[in-house]
DNA sequence: CGGTTATTTGAAAACCATTTTCAGTTTTCA
DNA sequence: TGAAAACTGAAAATGGTTTTCAAATAACCG
């Protein structure tokens, strides 16, 4: 991830490495104000600005990808797949991506129904993940 | 819609029907502050605290959904199916309501590869509408 | 219909995530 | 190593959304 951002031309800066630590160090997703404090672990000066900037340039290179919260707030996650989508955990937020999203047929059923052209389309999908599901580790 | 709302307990007020007519003059979905400006042309003393406040009700009553954008920002359109999802136009933001969103095979599939029991997903789609696809209607 | 109470309303202020501004710092590269 | 370009952080600005609170309105009862 590094590299692919010295070899779009960018700086390889501290405070970005902070930020790229952090995003691997976050349970699959993780919002600015998280990645700030993980990311202050390495480098104690990281402002929440650059958090911002470099999450917008590590979308722009499609290293990161945006997830959408229900209270329209942020979080980020490392891109895995070229076509990926998130299952988020409602309990403990942990996120996986996942690919083999094979909605064409439904696409093309909503082309047939409304007479769109569809580009693009956003899918997450939530629930509990395997521990959170596990009986006895209610705690957590 | 007006119905519902009494019928759960609440007021008929002026401001309430100035949104829910807004609601209906919109394009298939409008934000608050688009919602503001439609109602106060039946109730010129609305305030964008009430339209806020209106479609909370209305959410909670499963009469309107809210729609996320990239920004962040909500949008809110009028309930039609019960398990509804949205097409929105990228050009003109025409928005419609489509139903037979059959993605059972991708959750169990999400499930299998990611242990994850899935609970409920967010699905939108982007792309042109009719109209805006139609040659010659660049200018609309 | 008139009076009383509970609900609702709008303005202003508070909030909070995100973006912009700007002067100082760090990187890059020759 | 030194100059120029890129980057950074703090503080301020922005903009959508929520809260607060006193005034207005709707519902209800007689």
């Amino acid at each position: 991830m590094l590299a692919a951002l010295t070899r779009a031309g960018y700086s390889n800066t501290r405070a970005r490495r902070s930020v790229l630590e952090a995003l691997f160090e976050a349970n699959g997703q993780a919002s600015p104000s998280e990645l700030l404090v993980l990311g202050r672990a390495h480098h104690p000066a990281l402002g929440i600005v650059t958090v911002y900037r470099t999450l917008e340039v590590l979308s722009e290179l499609g290293l990161v990808r945006r997830l959408h919260q229900d209270d329209g707030c942020h979080t980020y996650a490392p891109v895995q797949h070229h076509h990926g989508h998130y299952v988020i955990c409602v309990r403990c937020h942990r996120t996986i991506e996942f690919e083999g999203c094979d909605i064409g047929a439904v696409i093309a059923s909503v082309e047939a129904q409304t007479g769109f052209k569809v580009r693009e389309h956003w899918l997450e999908m939530f629930g509990l993940c395997p521990d959170c599901l596990a009986p006895g580790r209610d705690a957590a």
